[in-house]
RNA sequence: GGUGGGGUGGCAGAGUGGUCUAUCGCGGCGGUCUUGAAAACCGCUGAACCGCAAGGUUCCGGGGGUUCGAAUCCCUCCCCCACCGCCA
């Protein structure tokens, strides 16, 4: 959510800002309920002020008294007036919320204009470029990929996207995130285990209600299955004040991640390209205001550095204003080489959502410079999402013998050298 | 799932229809005293919104209702605790 009083003393600037993204937002609505709301809001307050001022003085009056049934008979009519303004009040309050709900977050100054992905700005590659094996293949090609990773057969028990993973698959995803999560902890994110199902208001305050409930999927009990443990550990500190002096508060959680993905097709959902559910590593910290930049900037090189330790090719995308998403202020997408499909594949979004996230959640610090209670700004950023990871790594690293040779970072958390397909 | 008890400011805990502008305490901050500290004493100490300001209004788990007037009465939902049932 954005500032209300940035967008009424400055709705040129949220304009020309939202103009950026390219997208469209009703700002003369939103302004004018904003004009209503604040007319009818005194007239409510002076009723209300009225009101009190009668109740002292009936207070002190003979409940039975001529002067006080003349009180009550004059206040029937402030009563009724009250009650039809509060209900006017009120539907505005819910209008204006709701407009304001529905405004995405401002492009910080330096995200590049554009429209398309095409427009991204690829600002740094690392390994590339990437001379592999001469006979890469796009990872479901590869000889016994089924055994490993089991299509038909999780289509059976749920449906098309929940694979089974066997074997040496399932050692591997099991060495991958125990390698994020032992180098995370490293870099300073304290690890978490959150709820992987989160109720309405959790989910409206990272941003994925209103609007894209489609993309999750929702329990019988009015519960989402998260999309990314960004929600559950963003939602930790929901309408709650920290001490500034615990600024930054880094931490890190895995979790399953669920994703309808609703309308996708092609070439990008085979294999292990994308699925309704994955593994996933989320980085996520809450910070001072005046440090979020900095502090993006550090979240981008550790999620880097966990592709350098696994010796994966990569290229950072500074996002254009036309990709950036709803809530992101700015944000860099972590693509590796995928040396079979010959392609990038996206394996970590690391964004600032400055205050827009913290102030639909209520994180707020209290400041030293004023004493008073100001929002936090959000950070977060994958670190790393498991089966792109691992598609690369199959595709990279397939010997002529058939088998995968693994980086050394992961030998000792897999307890081998090799994947075998047998 | 069943039965019972609860939800009041950072914590704790009064208040059961009208100066509630929410008592008292603890904690925190400041001051007096002190070489410094402790103790004692004094003062201050929640959040949100509207307003240039003066000031005003709201918030006692959420929502709705009754009333001239609700922390207080009624309805409803949520959550917490205890015990029982079930159970990895």
């Amino acid at each position: 959510m954005l500032d209300p009083k940035l967008l009424r003393e400055s709705p040129d600037l949220v304009r020309a800002a939202i103009a950026k993204k390219h997208l469209d937002a009703d700002l003369d609505n939103v302004l004018a309920l904003d004009t209503a709301w604040r007319s009818l809001l005194t007239e409510v307050e002076q009723l209300r002020a009225k009101q009190k001022s009668a109740n002292t003085a009936m207070a002190a009056l003979p409940k039975g008294s001529p002067e006080f049934i003349a009180k009550v008979q004059e206040m029937k009519a402030v009563a009724s007036a009250v009650k039809e303004k509060e209900v006017q009040l009120k539907d505005t309050e819910t209008r204006w919320h709701e407009a304001l709900l529905s405004l995405p977050n401002l492009p910080h100054a330096t995200v590049p204009e554009g429209r398309t992905p095409e427009d991204n700005q690829a600002i740094a590659e690392h390994g590339m470029p990437f001379t592999g094996p001469a006979s890469a293949v796009p990872h479901w090609e590869i000889a016994g990929f089924d055994r490993l990773f089991d299509f038909p057969r999780g289509a059976k028990v749920t449906g098309a996207g929940f694979p089974f993973f066997i074997g040496d698959g399932a050692r591997l995803v099991r060495a991958l995130l125990n390698f994020f999560l032992t180098e995370n902890a490293k870099a300073g994110y304290t690890e978490v285990s959150p709820p992987i199902f989160v109720n309405a208001a959790s989910a409206t305050a990272t941003g994925q209600l209103p609007d894209k409930e489609g993309q999750m999927y929702e329990t019988h009990d009015k519960l989402y299955a998260v999309p990314t443990a960004e929600v559950p550990l963003t939602n930790f500190y929901r309408d709650e004040i920290l001490d500034e002096a615990a600024l930054p508060v880094c931490r890190c959680a895995y979790t399953p991640c669920f994703r309808r993905e609703a309308g996708s097709y092609g070439k990008d959902v085979r294999g292990l390209n994308r699925v309704h559910q994955f593994d996933k590593v989320e980085l996520l910290k809450w910070v001072h205001p005046e440090t979020s930049y900095d502090e993006l900037e550090k979240l981008r090189g550790d999620a880097e550095s966990l592709l350098q330790k696994l010796e994966l090719p990569y290229r950072v995308l500074l996002m254009c204003g036309g990709d950036l998403g709803f809530a992101q202020a700015k944000k860099y997408d972590l693509e590796v080489w995928a040396a079979g499909q010959k392609r990038w594949l996206e394996v970590s979004s690391c964004s600032n959502f400055e205050g827009f996230q913290a102030r639909r959640a209520q994180i707020r610090f209290r400041s030293s410079e004023t004493g008073k209670p100001e929002i936090v700004h959000t950070l977060n950023g994958s670190g790393l999402a498991v089966p792109r990871v691992l598609a690369a790594l199959l595709e990279n690293n397939l010997q002529p013998d058939g088998r995968v040779k693994l980086p050394a970072a992961l030998v000792s958390h897999f307890g081998g050298e090799y994947l075998s397909f047998n």
